[in-house]
DNA sequence: TCTACTTTACTAACCAGTTAGTTAAACTGA
DNA sequence: TCAGTTTAACTAACTGGTTAGTAAAGTAGA
């Protein structure tokens, strides 16, 4: 028996794998840019470069694509922060080090984030969809390490005495707000906050600023952003930045 | 010449005015639950009470009433925020209390944030819509107020040296994000994070964690967020929760 | 000969927007 | 003061474009 079968519906031959996986390819681009009900299946099908009735010969239904499409990024993130928390470092440089890496998947990899801000809503409407799953498998442990990770810091010493949800907050919150409304910053900054130059400043400030706030001893905070910032660089920022998607419009 | 027709299109009468309004709640209310594309103008009217093509009589179309209801529900949030800004106090204090009246802003109305969310994700897609004047009119002021208001804060030693809109996201960010991700929280905290007591208490840990972070002489600023806390009473929180909105669902 | 896939043509639903008409209040002039 | 006229506010029923999903018959490769 093999190891997949996890996402798709249909065969598991190796033609078949690849073929599901430039379909699933093509779905996360085009959720990600126009939600779900936004989504084409005509476009996904196009993008992946096969014809309309394999995405349901594949996948059953335009749901169950979205579903599959969002576990398959979803554990590539998780596996991504995953390691960040892993590392032989003491718990507050390691709250930094998830922080920067959390900016910099942001940067690197926008569709998680949109995806999110989408299943999100979709939640609030009690429409939960495929996040049940997502909830015990990605969020929940990552959520578990980060909180051990905390309080470690705080009972050493090393961190202030707060809620150890509150850091996780205020680490995430910042970067997740900023890339959200970037485009609000960029009519309204008279810089462009898109810029590489632009991005590392704020990339620093991000994990200057969380050490000043998070460390007992500030002076330490400081120089354990620093470490953290000189030995993580910045990833490459793709070059498909705004126009991304293609957008519907009905005809008049 | 009247004062009003700023947001409708047709008539002046008290009775159009009256209906104009009924449609405009009626229409935040469904836009900021499902979004432009998700919305139903056949609902708009049911929950309004008024006919369809009523709605295309006072605006034209669906877009035109989605830029009146927004219009209508950042005027009224930008003139509440504007009045933190103006208090006398010192600036690390209006920072604060700008803060905790964002949360409680949230808390007391959540349309506004759910049709930011979603207006910022059209705008990555380059549908810029009504943004740009809501940008002129209520973004670009709040920020301007808000910069100079930390750099005073900064110059005269009570603030830490950091970038002005570091502090402004980490304030911002850490609410929205809270917020954004509630449906989120219910499923991984092991408590209700949206009983009155835990809300009350995040927000003093939201305002709390600021003091300890942007302020040069920490316990100052705990002594100031203890200070704003107390003359700030937590707004009362709606009972219609959750099922917020009507789903749309495709027959099979 | 089976799995993976294509092609074409279709349907059923959905929903923004329109049309053609009704009601009632306000105005007009003799 | 009231019949006649206009106009703003509103409604019921329909139209037409769009799109998820299906059906059925066929092709290519292993």
């Amino acid at each position: 028996m093999e190891i997949e079968a996890q996402t798709g519906l249909a065969g598991g031959s190796d033609r078949s794998a690849e073929t599901r996986g430039k379909i699933l390819d093509a779905a996360v681009q085009e959720f990600s840019a126009n939600g779900l009900a936004g989504a084409r299946m005509d476009q996904i099908a196009s993008v992946a470069g096969v014809n309309k009735a394999l995405l349901y010969y594949h996948f059953d239904s335009k749901e169950n694509l979205y579903s599959a499409a969002l576990e398959m990024i979803s554990t590539k993130t998780r596996d991504a922060t995953m390691a960040t928390f892993l590392r032989d470092a003491s718990p507050g440089e390691r709250v930094l080090r998830s922080a920067l890496g959390h900016f910099d998947r942001i940067l690197a990899q926008t569709e998680f984030q949109s995806l999110m801000q989408q299943e999100m809503m979709r939640l609030h409407k009690g429409e939960s969809g495929a996040m049940d799953l997502l909830i015990k498998r990605v969020f929940a442990p990552m959520l578990a390490m980060y909180q051990s990770m905390v309080r470690e810091g705080i009972a050493s010493g090393e961190l202030i005495d707060t809620d150890w949800l509150q850091i996780h907050l205020a680490s995430l919150g910042t970067n997740v707000f900023y890339f959200m409304s970037s485009q609000l910053w960029r009519e309204l900054l008279p810089y462009d906050p898109f810029s590489p130059e632009v991005l590392a400043e704020r990339r620093k400030t991000v994990v200057h600023f969380l050490g000043l706030a998070i460390f007992r001893d500030r002076e330490r905070g400081a120089e354990l952003a620093e470490k953290v910032l000189a030995d993580t660089p910045m990833p490459e920022i793709r070059v498909d930045k705004s126009p991304f998607g293609v957008k519907h419009e009905r005809k008049k």
